[in-house]
DNA sequence: AAGTCGGGGTC
DNA sequence: GACCCAGACTT
């Protein structure tokens, strides 16, 4: 068994080499331990959350051009950086970023810490982008597991019967940890990712192409592993609140901060038939903004003639 | 443990 | 029209 683990590194190390992508952010196969700059890391790591790498290296560059250091983002204002974020979804994130710019100059002297404890004190870090930032820029042992390396190992190590997505989204991590190997865990983990992204795909798998089919317990098995049922959100007319959410900001990255839009006027450009029957429901979506950090609301008398504004 | 949080590409 | 995506956070 533990044969199979070290077969199956090696043959995915192997194909890493040869067919891995090379992206921005990423040092290429064998040159793990080069310098690197943690920052281009950890603004990479932020943006890929549940965000497609295609749309990333479109806004990665920009960014980076507009805030060059950690330095610089922590001294911006927050609607600058949520400006910029224009684009990538998950507005929340643009947030938390510019505040762990500026708890890391606040409590960290400036330099992104290299502990998993310290990283995932930091607003918008959780567990794996903890050990991300651990393995890419730090160059320490630490396992990571996302949709992708939760894919790829549970098809490798599963069968489709014996797999339990619950139990198993749990112990994945315990099971990507007894797997690291000991040596080249940043090409390891890599590979893990780019291997799902390109052959162990989530609709359509090519397993022709894969180098460890004969070792995969959901070879020929014709699977795909289904995502669990999507549950019904929140909507107005179909449209999650959600969108309606990112379309608030969007229009409100185009409004002069100095001059706050008025609550109708916003509603109206998010929604052409807005009246009243809509306010109850506006409102709660702004409330939600605010208490995002997302947007200010400045009240003066009724609901209707609030201002709003980017926070 | 379940909900919420974007947006654009793909099939 | 449903699915997918280098997750984090709240309740």
């Amino acid at each position: 068994m533990q044969n199979k683990h070290h077969s199956i590194t090696r043959a995915l190390l192997r194909w890493y080499r040869r067919n891995g992508r090379t992206l921005p952010w990423r040092l290429p196969a064998g040159h793990a331990g080069n310098i690197t700059n943690a920052y281009r890391i950890l603004i990479s790591e932020i943006m890929l959350q549940q965000t497609q790498v295609s749309r990333v290296l479109i806004k990665y560059p920009e960014f980076l051009k507009r805030f060059p250091s950690l330095r610089s983002l922590a001294r911006a204002r927050q609607r600058d950086v949520v400006i910029a974020w224009k684009g990538m979804g998950y507005n929340n994130r643009a947030v938390r970023l510019h505040q762990l710019a500026q708890a890391v100059t606040e409590h960290h002297g400036g330099r992104i810490p290299s502990t998993f404890e310290q990283l995932i004190a930091l607003p918008g870090v959780g567990r794996y982008t903890a050990n991300a930032l651990l393995s890419s820029a730090f160059g320490k042992r630490a396992a990571i597991v996302d949709v992708n390396v939760q894919r790829v190992l549970s098809r490798i190590f599963w069968t489709m019967k014996s797999f339990d997505a619950r139990r198993a989204a749990l112990d994945i991590w315990t099971f990507a940890e007894h797997i690291l190997p000991t040596g080249r865990v940043y090409d390891w983990n890599q590979a893990l990712m780019d291997f799902g992204a390109t052959v162990c795909t989530a609709r359509q798998p090519q397993c022709p192409r894969c180098p460890v089919m004969s070792l995969c317990k959901s070879r020929s098995s014709m699977m795909t592993r289904r995502a669990s049922i999507s549950k019904r959100e929140a909507t107005l007319n179909g449209i999650p609140n959600r969108i309606h959410r990112g379309r608030i900001i969007e229009r409100l990255r185009s409004v002069n901060n100095s001059r706050p839009i008025r609550f109708h006027t916003l509603g109206k450009s998010i929604l052409p038939n807005f009246s009243v029957r809509h306010h109850a429901w506006f409102a709660l979506l702004l409330s939600g903004l605010a208490k995002d950090g997302l947007v200010r609301i400045a009240g003066n008398g009724s609901l209707k003639n609030n201002r709003v504004s980017l926070a």
